[in-house]
DNA sequence: CAGAAGATTGCATGAACATGTATCTTGTTG
DNA sequence: CAACAAGATACATGTTCATGCAATCTTCTG
């Protein structure tokens, strides 16, 4: 049996979504809990020290920051003054353009993000297979993961 | 070219659920802002007024509406006092257990629900198209739209 | 079986916190 | 200097967690 192309309507774009929102709801729900208790993070602290780990010598810009952990960028600057308090990152002033600053993850940033790593994977994929269980959300779990 | 089937990882749902968080802050926001712009409601507000309207009586008990809505209780309780102030829905006591209250859509709050609507569908599948245009989500927007 | 003790359920409320919008400050550039 | 860009901050809002309270259910006892 082929796929048949099917125009998305605004009909079925809602009942998709909805679904999304079902899925998102539970799996970040998930996941925040998990990752404070086992961790003492909170979901948007993770992310930012992911994108701060990945990146170019451990720093970002503000913006750049914001973008990437999908915040608005007032909420980064106080992400990252959570994130300096508790050590996991510094704030550097860029030295061509003083406007600009930098968030630095730290060697104890890394460590943190390290150790919940492994969580943030184990309780994803247990809260995917657990959503894909809910007849409801099969077929969206099973998109997600074929070719999403 | 066929899909070859193949076990998910815990890496491929982590890339996975990225682009789903991106996705989802995009069409969120979007969603967010024309709905507080257009007629005045949050999302949770639109999306507790269609659960509403589409339950028998138009009446939901609180528990029940948090689980449609995705927030918690406490959540809830508020939510329904901002519909309260606003007209869109009336609180009523369950007769045969008085720990019980329904949340009940008034006939305002089906007007609003219903002018609201459009709006909804409208930007969603516009969020949607501008999502499936950023090659990052393309084959996510793409898979979604086709199974999920 | 009546009745009370304790557990549970359904919701409300207070405090803490995260986020968004608007605005302000500072620095850059034409 | 005017216009703009990068962040910081003030304020309002919405969310959660912990807790409180009342109604209901369960279980045990006599």
């Amino acid at each position: 049996m082929t796929t048949i192309p099917q125009a998305p309507t605004a009909s079925s774009d809602q009942a998709m979504w909805s679904r999304v929102l079902t899925l998102h709801a539970h799996v970040e729900r998930q996941l925040t809990q998990t990752l404070q208790r086992k961790h003492g993070i909170g979901l948007s602290e993770y992310r930012a020290l992911e994108c701060l780990a990945q990146a170019a010598d451990g720093e970002l810009r503000m913006q750049d920051l914001a973008d990437k952990v999908g915040l608005g960028q007032s909420s980064v600057t106080r992400l990252v003054a959570r994130l300096n308090t508790a050590g996991f990152t510094f704030r550097d002033l860029c030295p061509d353009d003083k406007r600009g600053v930098y968030a630095v993850i730290t060697d104890e940033g890394r460590q943190r993000y390290a150790a919940a790593r492994g969580t943030y994977g184990d309780v994803l994929s247990a809260a995917l297979n657990a959503a894909g269980a809910v007849p409801e959300l099969t077929r969206t779990v099973q998109a997600l993961r074929s070719g999403g």
